[in-house]
DNA sequence: TAAATAAGTTAGATTAGTCTAACAAATATT
DNA sequence: AATATTTGTTAGACTAATCTAACTTATTTA
């Protein structure tokens, strides 16, 4: 299998970011593939017969769609490519983190393994992305993210930003406002049972976040 | 008109390479475009109608194709992104000059005002990629090249290497292997009047090139 | 369990870009 | 000027990716 369109790559990475991120119910249906791409159903459906006779998905009939290790392995390549431009344009180009994404959407699909074995170099080898998210490694290994979620800290407790599990630009706009960046540090002063909401600490001034927002910063305790 | 497929892209890039090229006999048909493109004859004329009909080129049947001005100035950005992605991949990530053309084919087709500019700035501004070549600035304007040909430069003169004009694999690694780079001196010996053949020395050491050889390299006199 | 709803599929149309093969116009050659 | 050659055009077919509208299967709910 050698050279896929855009589209296709698309198909494989959207299926494998869906599975990726609802690690719980991982089965994938047309409509929920076709809503992540923002195309109909049926389009769906005529790109997974597609993606079958090249082996790189296992679908039967009104079954749920998976990827094959081909399949994934094509994908991971592309999810590399994304988070390595990303790291690209936030590092030495001074993109903000919520302008990196739909850039790196374009440049993901460049074909050319030496590019971007040169660029992982140029950029130090880097292990995780401007939102926090790991990198595949040239086999496509994701480095272990052992961060856990704010939602579950202890009150007087401090720990540093991670990651974020939600990379949409009004999320990262707002915690922009709310001075929380990758790295920095939060101490979590107090959790209000009646909402889940939280009292934290950021650069030694006190806020309080919702739980909806908690939810999606990954952290990893201060020992 | 906003958006134009890589496609009609390819193609204004190419009508305006041929018409800076070939600035003598400017008159561009539908095969010379076609076997600049590697496509059929047939292909150019539908797409030659599509251009037209979105006013980027003058065209009437049986007559040669011209860039409107606005045909002009997409054509200079789309050559802008792809001699800044060339000297990129040369200045920064070690890409030899014959390596360079073929990932900047891809990576001139990004669309993102924001990351031109930026990647302008961060290689400093540059006026020619790394074959020599001038790079159009934010208005779409060309820096002058007073770059005249080897083979016009006269016994007994020394040169600096300006640019090629011939950007193939082929040539260029050729001139590699001759110690000829760019910004590099030559002097030149002896023309040979029998056939346009001419004794150069590069580094010191004397080496015969032919006049197909010196026609493709751009120089400047060293006064 | 039967009806209602959700999820998935199919057929047929559309668009962009390409091709081949046949034809027409323009230019060059004798 | 007549013919040959080159150059350019047209019609019709194909592929990839999409859509709409109608239909089918699966799941949920009353």
């Amino acid at each position: 299998m050698f050279v896929l369109t855009q589209t296709e790559e698309n198909y494989l990475k959207a299926i494998l970011h869906l599975s990726l991120n609802e690690a719980k119910k991982a089965e994938i249906g047309t409509n929920e593939l076709a809503a992540h791409l923002g195309v109909k159903p049926s389009s769906v459906n005529a790109m997974i017969k597609n993606l079958k006779a090249k082996s790189l998905v296992d679908f039967e009939r009104y079954g749920k769609i998976t990827l094959t290790s081909e399949g994934k392995s094509v994908a991971m390549r592309v999810l590399r490519k994304h988070r390595l431009w990303e790291t690209f344009l936030h590092d030495k180009l001074d993109f903000s983190w919520d302008e990196v994404h739909e850039v790196a959407e374009q440049m993901e699909h460049i074909q050319s393994p030496k590019l971007i074995e040169k660029i992982d170099k140029f950029l130090g080898y880097p292990s995780f992305d401007p939102h926090g998210d790991p990198i595949p490694d040239k086999d496509g290994r994701l480095p272990k993210m052992h961060a856990i979620s704010l939602t579950e800290i202890e009150p007087g407790t401090s720990c540093r930003v991670h990651a974020v599990r939600d990379s949409s630009s009004l999320f990262l706009q707002h915690l922009e406002r709310l001075s929380i960046r990758l790295e920095g540090t939060i101490k979590v002063v107090e959790k209000i049972a009646f909402d889940g909401s939280m009292v934290i600490e950021v650069e030694g001034k006190p806020t309080s976040v919702s739980q909806k927002i908690t939810d999606n910063i990954l952290v990893v305790e201060n020992r």
